[in-house]
DNA sequence: ACGGAAACCTGCTGGC
DNA sequence: TGCCAGCAGGTTTCCG
């Protein structure tokens, strides 16, 4: 469910809420929240007490809170609490349109802060967790990540992400385009949503072979990615019904603007053709067809 | 290295 | 009304 606009809509609230605060207590309340977390979850919970937030920072569609230094480790080994929100997490805030949580049947985790506020997780389908980690250079040398996350690449909103590399990074690799545009190695944010929306943007068709697509068509697939997502951040990312929300309960307004993405057998935007539905790497791709040529099958573009 | 499929889950929808 | 198949925004892992 969430991509990269909607996990930053839940960073920005989240960093509202905890910069500055302590947590009391912490209670894992399903044990695949944990997972992650090698030592289980009630090793997690008795580490995070006590501990204060200092930041919550993002790469690709992962979350990180920091936390204050305990003991004399560098800077740029710091303790984090990484969370990731799989395909339905979410995280709420005390305080806000969602009252209280406690006995809400996808309640996974909580945690009491020093304001009096809980912080709780929930996931209707569990796929999203939590781990303590620690931060370590990321593969490029550039950025501090938790090291659990070193082998994610960096996203269009990273001041380290250079359009042109990953460009031809993604050049490099004999895979069809939206196959690499969702590997997170290599660009990280982008999930089945944003690849449909920034392949049609770009014209391209999904099945189209990386390798073979001109080093310029390429650059502007990533253009519109960056750009779609810019766009679906400014409305507070994209809702289709209640599993995605913000840390207030809100939803976010851009599913109205989405030009393919689950608009099957409807207009296309740019030329009123349908738009079609395809069965893809075990997901649906939405493409025009009109304006989304798909590979030619005498073209070699598959080698 | 690549493509395909399955695994991990719950819940909703649509067809019969 | 009930049942079952299909589907959902993600990631990881295995297999050929």
């Amino acid at each position: 469910m969430p991509e990269l606009p909607e996990v930053e809509t839940v960073r920005q609230g989240l960093a509202g809420h905890l910069v500055g605060r302590t947590i009391v207590v912490a209670r894992a309340h399903h044990p695949r929240v944990a997972r992650r977390h090698r030592a289980g979850g009630a090793d997690l919970c008795t580490r995070l007490a006590g501990r204060t937030c200092v930041s919550v920072e993002r790469r690709g569609k992962y979350l990180w809170v920091l936390f204050a230094a305990e003991g004399e480790a560098p800077a740029d080994e710091r303790d984090v609490l990484v969370a990731h929100l799989g395909m339905s997490g979410q995280f709420r805030v005390s305080g806000d349109l969602s009252g209280d949580l406690s006995d809400h049947p996808h309640l996974r985790f909580d945690a009491q802060l020093d304001d009096g506020r809980w912080l709780s997780f929930l996931d209707q389908r569990t796929f999203g967790g939590l781990a303590l980690d620690h931060l370590g250079p990321d593969a490029a040398g550039r950025r501090a990540v938790p090291s659990s996350l070193a082998h994610i690449g960096a996203d269009p909103f990273e001041p380290s992400f250079e359009p042109a590399q990953v460009a031809a990074a993604i050049r490099r690799r004999h895979s069809e385009i939206k196959r690499v545009l969702l590997d997170q190695s290599v660009v990280s944010g982008i999930g089945n949503i944003y690849a449909d929306e920034a392949l049609w943007m770009a014209r391209v068709h999904p099945a189209r072979s990386a390798h073979r697509l001109p080093a310029p068509t390429i650059r502007s697939v990533i253009d519109a990615a960056t750009d779609v997502m810019a766009q679906a951040l400014e409305q507070g990312g994209t809702s289709f019904d209640a599993l995605y929300v913000n840390v207030n309960g809100e939803s976010g307004y851009f599913e109205r603007s989405l030009a393919v993405y689950g608009r099957q057998d409807e207009g296309c935007r740019r030329c009123g053709a349908p738009v079609r539905r395809l069965h893809f790497m075990n997901r649906s791709s939405f493409v025009c067809q009109r304006c989304q040529r798909p590979p030619r099958p005498g073209s070699n573009e598959m080698p």
